[in-house]
RNA sequence: GCCCCCAUAGUCUAGAGGCCCAGGACGCUGCCCUUUCACGGCGAAGACACGGGUUCGAAUCCCGUUGGGGGUACCA
């Protein structure tokens, strides 16, 4: 019944008849990499199938990170083998969205057409040559074989296996196409019927497996008995095959992806060892969820806007604001390292993988914003506002034009109390801005047909601030002045200076200098909050300040 | 169905047998400071899923239950 080893060695000639190279030729062609022995090398794989997903670039980030913090290499390959669901640009959306984010990669693709490295092509789909290579030799070796199970063969063996209530799959006794003679195989070779290759499994089911994932720990699976793909009938190489050969080859220490992967890992490992090779280690990371009704589920590709990382660019979170969150849920120290490392830059953070909590987090917008308004919050005033002008020029025209005529009055208007011990906390994202500093300009500002003045001031006495304070405003007193001025005149039109005395007999005024200052604010910003205002008024110049006041009267 | 993973407040988490009648951050909230907001200061409410063990002692170890998530493809 079985194949003698020239049976085996002429198959796999017939089966790969272009295949020239040996296994020992690619050894050499793809050298070991020179590096420290502490060096760790990863890399991210994703598939153009569709925008970066958020725990994508979750998954790259700790790649990134484990790879420069011990001066390894990270790079980038392109897991292009399912033909069907791939679409266009893909490979360049990905690397976008890494150089964004400026998570840099030391190899792989740069653009959709161009790659760095020594190791490539990147992109699987480039490396046939190589996979078949390989599965030339296991062929040889009577590791793998081809199967002529068709699709619906292989249904309705499954559905056999389940109504007599034993474990579906293609293994043992089912393997069919295991130990088929020579003839027979060369026969429906002969006759074109489609095939797929198989590794020969080497596990049972009676014996476990063991490993320790840098992530989840310690773990046990039943070893695995299938006998698994490794080459489609379209010839490409499976997920699983290609992860073997491609990390191997580009010699990856260390592989982090997501945990949907953990059921695999027992394929994987057998993968590894059928082709004689140390396994990489693997450090397996949970989903980022999304509160949904009473449950929680990964953040879905079709359902959720804030799953692509565009959104987040859109949106105008700077890249730190988002990758500052992301290390903070993978390492929860972070924030308490950030605290007291203000002024240093995410990537000197001592990351920890081992640290990364094991059971998914439900991404949390609100977190983001305040992690974020932290990040702008330390940027400088020329900083924010060339960011500003990045986003701008990007998703609004408009705002962009105005930023780029406006820029002295801009820088001032996002310097202001920037520069204290505290900075201001104000601004979460980009697009928010527009809206937030609208009365600085004339093309945006509107006086409101309502203004918004406090209600405990009555309309009288609102004129009596307005018409007083445009007689005493003068654009150069110093703050102090400003402030004094401000005060004497609460005082003669008998609003309390003491706020102490004020909450005290509140009876005694007609209000605080807290509503003086809020009247006069409204008039001028059609805001009741807001950045000092004597800065403001300042930026504005006397001719602004006192069009508003007068406009705002009535 | 079978296999695997997970389980501390609304959210993210610290916690690796006594330091914990559980600490931090966000959020929520009271007060103070204050020309508003922000900042800052001082507070408040809020959690070890449940049930059994082991132990002098358990959030921490074991077993079970429940709940959640994932896998079970010629998808990754």
């Amino acid at each position: 019944m079985t194949r003698s080893l020239e049976e085996n060695k002429q198959l796999s000639q017939l089966l790969f008849p272009k295949v020239e190279k040996t296994v020992e030729d690619y050894e050499k062609i793809y050298p070991k990499r020179q590096l420290n022995e502490s060096a760790k090398v990863t890399r991210f794989a994703p598939s153009p199938t569709g925008f970066v997903h958020i725990g994508g670039l979750f998954s790259a980030l700790i790649s990134e990170r484990i790879a420069h913090q011990s001066e390894g290499i990270f790079y980038l390959r392109i897991e292009d083998t399912d033909k069907k669901r791939e679409i266009d640009h893909g490979i360049e959306g990905i690397v976008d969205s890494l150089k964004n984010f400026g998570i840099n990669i030391d190899e792989g693709y740069i653009s959709e057409s161009d790659e760095i490295g020594a190791y490539k092509p990147y992109k699987q789909s480039e490396r046939m040559e190589i996979y078949h290579t390989f599965i030339k030799s296991l062929i040889e070796q009577d590791k793998a074989y081809p199967c002529f199970s068709t699709t619906e063969e292989l249904e309705q063996l499954r559905k056999n296996q389940e109504d007599s209530n034993i474990t579906p799959g293609y293994y043992g006794e089912f393997a069919i196409y295991r130990n088929k003679s020579f003839v027979e195989i060369k026969e429906k070779l002969d006759a074109n019927i489609p095939f797929v290759i198989r590794l020969k499994s080497t596990g049972s089911p009676d014996r476990k497996i063991s490993y320790k994932d840098i992530i989840k720990g310690n773990m046990e699976f039943p070893e695995n008995i299938q006998d698994i793909v490794i080459c489609k009938s379209d010839s490409l190489p499976t997920y699983h095959f290609a992860h073997a050969i491609d990390d191997h080859v580009m010699g990856t220490t260390h592989v982090i992806r997501g945990d949907e992967w953990l059921p695999s890992v027992p394929v994987h490992l057998q993968l590894f060892y059928t082709l004689g090779w140390k396994a990489p280690k693997y450090g397996h990371i949970p989903p980022i969820l999304k509160q949904d009704g009473n449950s929680k589920r990964k953040l879905s590709k079709r359902k959720d806007p804030e799953a692509a990382v565009s959104f987040y660019h859109q949106e105008g979170y700077p890249t730190e604001s988002v990758l500052e969150y992301l290390l903070n849920l993978a390492n929860s120290s972070f924030e308490d390292w950030r605290k007291v490392n203000s002024e240093k830059s995410w990537n000197e953070f001592p990351f920890k993988a081992e640290k990364i909590g094991v059971s998914g987090a439900l991404f949390d917008l609100v977190k983001l914003t305040d992690v974020s308004k932290n990040a702008i919050s330390r940027m400088s005033a020329q900083d924010v506002y060339h960011k500003l002008l990045d986003w701008s020029k990007k998703y609004d025209q408009e705002y962009y034009s105005i930023l780029f005529a406006n820029k002295e009055n801009s820088l001032k208007m996002i310097n202001i109390e920037r520069e204290n011990k505290k900075p201001r906390r104000d601004i979460s994202k980009w697009s928010e801005v527009k809206e937030y500093f609208s009365y600085m300009y004339d093309e945006l500002y509107k006086i409101n047909d309502v203004l918004d003045f406090p209600e405990n001031v009555t309309n009288e006495d609102i004129k009596i601030i307005l018409n007083g304070y445009v007689n005493i405003y003068n654009h150069n007193d110093t703050k102090e002045e400003w402030f004094n001025r401000i005060k004497d005149f609460s005082n003669s039109i008998g609003f309390a200076t003491d706020m102490k005395d004020y909450k005290a007999n509140p009876d005694n005024y007609k209000g605080s200098i807290t509503d003086t200052t809020t009247v006069i604010r409204v008039a001028i910003t059609g805001r009741k909050q807001g950045p000092d205002i004597y800065e403001i008024m300042n930026i504005l110049g006397t001719k602004k300040v006192t069009l508003r006041l007068n406009v705002s009267k009535n």
